[in-house]
DNA sequence: AGACAAATTTTCCAATCGGAAAATATTTAA
DNA sequence: TTAAATATTTTCCGATTGGAAAATTTGTCT
């Protein structure tokens, strides 16, 4: 059998956190089922992870709670919660290499982090093969360790930064990073997922 | 009214943004059904917005696309204007002294930023005059770039780093750098200030 | 205790999701 | 160009969701 008591467990939470939230405005099935417009005996097997609701209707229970979504998933229980702290030691940064660079992500295995810090190589001599810009919500930090970059941002001119160099810019802006000199470069990227931002805790 | 199709209008865009992500990261379809374990035309249908996924599902996606579940939701880059960018040159980072250490904080003339990224050295032999524990909101993610630092987290045992190893953690611990070795030590500081990145909705 | 009202859970079933495999579409090779 | 390989979409159908209404539980008076 597969972990679906992984995925049980998930859908429990979840719903003990809707409950939680209906809870504290004082509402009732009836009155979320009005507000959200989802049958009351949905909400009812929602909150016991009986069943899992569908995007769609987490969109509306969302809605009717008057939260942002994230704020279903935000959990104050696992990942990078308060009072924690991970390391990364230079060898074990995660690698992953795409055709023109090779980036290795710092605390891949720690969730909820509001921020991705990744550790990449350009190569060199690696002319325009790129595709297609790149995009994303959040924002985005980019400084030179070594080397020369030519940073491309989608309508804009290309920026050549040197080593100690950064940029920072809105991610949402299509953006391409190339190697600009005769060696690798080596950049380090701060990435700021929306997501996850710690939630002020309640007590 | 019963908005149908704002609920399909949502999930059209949710899909574009899986697909995005998926696209960012090089994979096919078949790749990602093997990291996510949901079948391809799931996959695929969700893309397209034909089918709305359940809680179960959309928790496997996001840990197969190594992203938070809210990445999902929010939509893209509040707060820092859409499409700006800036530039900090090695030379003209704001210089601020203390002490103890030297920081230069970079970009300090753009406002709205979700991410603080500093560059720091860390006087060698400085033996610990530190008056106390620094605190603040967010998260912190520190990288040593040269020299030996050592980090003490309050209540915790303090964390040695050489060049290359990189400390991730939750600000509001107390928390306090020094440089260990014989030279100075340079680090590179980003937090993440937790104003400026809560978004209202807009419906 | 009762009766009554309000809140929640169960039941039943139509609508929809989700997976396996077949059918297309697209890219790569020759 | 055709053939082979790879990627994506469709089809089909069993499994699950989600709504209406009935059944049950939990309160609240008198």
């Amino acid at each position: 059998m597969k972990q679906d008591s992984d995925l049980a467990t998930q859908r429990i939470e979840f719903g003990q956190r809707i409950k939680r939230l209906r809870g504290e405005k004082g509402w009732t099935l009836t009155d979320l089922s009005e507000r959200t417009g989802l049958a009351i005996s949905t909400i009812s097997k929602a909150e016991r992870g009986i069943i899992a609701l569908t995007y769609d209707r987490l969109g509306q229970l969302a809605h009717g709670l008057e939260v942002d979504m994230s704020a279903f998933f935000t959990d104050a229980g696992k990942g990078f919660a308060r009072g924690s702290f991970a390391i990364a030691r230079k060898g074990d940064f995660q690698r992953q290499e795409t055709d023109n660079y090779v980036y290795e992500m710092l605390f891949s295995d720690t969730w909820n982090k509001s921020m991705l810090p990744m550790m990449g190589t350009l190569k060199a001599r690696e002319l325009y093969q790129f595709e297609d810009f790149v995009r994303h919500s959040g924002q985005e930090f980019l400084i030179v360790l070594d080397g020369k970059v030519t940073v491309h941002l989608e309508g804009r001119e290309a920026v050549n930064l040197e080593q100690g160099d950064a940029i920072y810019f809105d991610s949402g802006m299509g953006h391409l990073y190339a190697s600009n000199g005769d060696n690798d470069a080596r950049i380090l990227v701060v990435c700021q997922s929306a997501d996850a931002v710690a939630a002020p805790r309640n007590d």
